[in-house]
DNA sequence: TTTGTATATAACCTATAGGGTATATTCAAG
DNA sequence: CTTGAATATACCCTATAGGTTATATACAAA
C-alpha cells in the first residue's frame, strides 16, 4: 500500500500522531481510539508494512514506535506545489501592503 | 472528501502534476491518461469539490487549472514529522562524518 | 433547426477497505 | 502444564471508490 493511501485513513494518522509523542503498546492505542483491539492491530499492520512504524517485543507486549522516513516521499511530492502556494501568498501579501486601507475590511475572508 | 483521501488516488495526483505545468482541457487529460472521458470527469469533480482545481468555461470547452491551497493543510500535518526525520538524517550524517573510512563501503546501501 | 463536439451525469458492476466477533498464538506466572 | 494477559489472525459483512457504457446537456457551426 502506497504511503498516500496509508495516510488517507484518519485513524492511522491519529496513531502516527500518538506515536510521535512516544512509544506505545497496542493496548494504549486501543484505549486512546474508538476502535476494537483487532481493528487497531490491523491498522498497525498496514503502518508496519508501509514502514511508518516499527515494533519492539517485550514478553507478550509490543512497543510500537514511529518511523517517519516514508513521509519524505510525501514531502518530495509536495515540494513543487509548495513553491506555487508560497508565490500566491506572497502576491497576496504584496497586494495587501499596496492597499493598507482595505486590510481591515478584508479580515477573516477567504482567498 | 478529505484532501488526503483525494491525493491517495494515483490518477488524481497525476492530474495535479499535469495541471501544475499549465491549464488543460478535459480532452487533453483524456489523451494523457489511460482512462475513459467519464473517468477523467469524475476525478475532476472530486478534485473540484476538494478545492484542488478550478474551471474556466470557454464555449463547450472547460479549462481546468490547479488550485494548490488545500495542500497547505497536508504540509501543516507533515511539519512536525519533518523535524523528526531531519533530526535523524542529521544524526546519520554526523555518524558518517565521524567514520569517513566506512563511507565508501556503505555507498549505495539503504538506511 | 439540425448536426457535431466537448463535457457531465446516470446507471451499473466489482474489488476491497475497514469494521466487527471469534479464535489462534505467545509468553509469564502459578 | 494450566491459566491469564496481550496481541495477531481468520472470517464475515457492508459501504463505497473507481472503472465502464449509455445518455443528457450545452454550445458552435452549418
Amino acid at each position: 500500500m502506497m504511503t498516500f493511501e496509508v495516510l488517507a485513513e484518519p485513524t492511522r494518522r491519529r496513531i502516527l500522531d500518538l506515536l510521535r509523542e512516544r512509544e506505545r503498546l497496542v493496548g494504549d492505542l486501543v484505549v486512546a481510539l474508538p476502535l476494537s483491539q483487532p481493528g487497531v492491530s490491523k491498522h498497525l499492520r498496514v503502518l508496519r508494512e508501509a514502514g511508518l512504524v516499527g515494533v519492539r517485543q517485550e514478553a507478550q507486549r509490543r512497543w510500537y514506535r514511529l518511523q517517519p522516513e516514508p513521509l519524505v516521499e510525501i514531502d518530495a511530492w509536495l515540494a513543487p506545489y509548495r513553491q506555487l502556494w508560497e508565490r500566491r501568498l506572497d502576491a497576496l501579501e504584496r497586494h495587501l501592503d499596496a492597499m493598507p486601507d482595505a486590510e481591515a475590511e478584508t479580515k477573516g475572508e477567504g482567498l
